[in-house]
DNA sequence: TCCAATATTGGAGCGCTGCTCCAAAGCTGC
DNA sequence: GCAGCTTTGGAGCAGCGCTCCAATATTGGA
């Protein structure tokens, strides 16, 4: 009696390899990098752990697609979406940073890219331990073609010789993914729970740490010590702009005139 | 009956947090990332969990303390060894890599310091993962400092005004430490073992990444489809510094003259 | 010299983890 | 209606970090 009508709401009750990594995504959100474990989603999805093990198999797969689903909202769609407007609401990525689209310098796009990157750090924390991670232990595996490809057409639209294409997305990729990295705030203890972050913590935390780099013996260390203060007052998404600058810069003066 | 005499060898018996450390640091160097367990700790040293928390307290802080050994042992020394010529043999770190002195421009000397990082990578291919894991739960923690007064004290020799000084070792040292940690190549489920990373290794891994590029949809990774060859031809160590040297002339070009 | 106080040791055991295994249940096509 | 597949959920295993504690060295004062 007619299942097709209701399929679409059946299909969301029956478990599935969707399902589970969006369930993965918001214990890690809400719960913390240490929130997600395997009979924590299997309470959350009302099922054992065997079911989620039929449709994900391990744990690092299932990580790593989670960490697959937030880039890829955070980044720009792959295909100009144009080209095929079949159903033109559906794929939109909801919640993805406005990129000035076509409009503007590859500067700005590689700007634009990495900031989409920024600001969903900051939106799951527990993404840049993945990055990171991911980065190192498989470096060419699911997330970083992803990111490389949204850099290295921008750098191709720049006017760096072909020779130079791996480098330079390389080095753009590499600093996006340290800088991200580091700009998710973790303070060491304060681990297990959600991360408001309010900018109240944020003050007191480079408090501490600007605190800390002065209690440093000088003879030692003479550059923390001077710039200290430096740090304290440091803009993390300025700061991350003004990397970024800085290799731009780089590229583009080392090879001037195309 | 002479208790003295043979101390320093009965010393090597006692357990204390440093025979501790060393033995965390061999342990992951041989058995992998996921070899250092309190358990084969424990065995390795011939004793029991309890005594090993006695003296340590923790795994992360294990962790820490084998990171910060293994930095440091890459890093120059702090302090510049000539004003405590005490014990002149002792204190040299043993596996430094030979850092040009104080000779040669402060480019050079920031090339060193990143390529110090670099091989200590390759020596112990856990660190990559650490450097990263520290660098996003405690940024301004045990390590970083380190790393960025080495790095900071050659930027202030360079031509860069003050007020640049922080954003501009930041984006020297996320950079170094993003890249550093692409390179630690862990095949993905390679994990578990030593890592001997045979030069066929390595080309049969840069192969089948190469490969996976290609066989991407063209119309998805156009970019990636094209230079799925120059990946697979590159050098770690060359790449590594070719963006050493884009961010170095992003750095001096952004101020010509002081 | 001896003894109490303290520091250090090693292992049993707790609660947790990822993961496997399997009987039961649901679904599908003949 | 039933056979053959997929999917489910939970019991259970080996391993983990870590705590606790009795047993043992070590030390300092009388």
């Amino acid at each position: 009696m007619g299942t097709q009508t209701r399929q679409s709401q059946r299909r969301r009750q029956v478990l599935s390899r969707e399902r589970i990594v969006e369930a993965a995504v918001e214990l890690l959100d809400t719960e913390g990098e240490g929130g997600l474990t395997v009979r924590a989603l299997a309470e959350r999805l009302s099922t054992g752990s065997g079911a989620i093990y039929h449709h994900v198999g391990n744990m690092g797969e299932l990580l790593q697609a989670a960490t697959a689903t937030v880039v890829a909202a955070a980044l720009p769609p792959l295909r100009t979406s144009t080209v095929s407007p079949q159903n033109p609401d559906a794929p939109r990525p909801p919640d993805a940073p406005q990129t000035p689209d076509s409009t503007g310098s590859p500067e700005d796009a590689i700007r634009a890219v990495a900031l989409g990157l920024f600001d969903a750090v900051l939106e799951h924390p527990w993404l840049a331990a993945q990055l990171a991670a991911q980065l190192t232990r498989s470096p060419w595996g699911a997330v970083t073609p992803r990111i490389f490809e949204s850099i290295g057409r921008q750098v191709r639209a720049l006017d760096v010789p072909r020779r130079d294409w791996f480098a330079t997305t390389s080095t753009l990729v590499h600093y996006i993914l340290g800088a991200t990295a580091q700009n998710a705030q973790t303070p060491d203890g304060t681990d297990g729970g959600p991360f408001p972050e309010t900018a109240a913590e944020r003050s007191e935390f480079l408090d501490a740490a600007s605190r800390a780099w002065q209690d440093l013996d000088p003879d030692d260390y003479p550059f923390l010590h001077d710039i200290a203060d430096q740090m304290r007052e440091h803009e993390d998404r300025e700061q991350f702009l003004t990397g970024i600058g800085l290799i731009l810069t780089g590229i583009t003066a080392g090879a001037p005139a195309g």
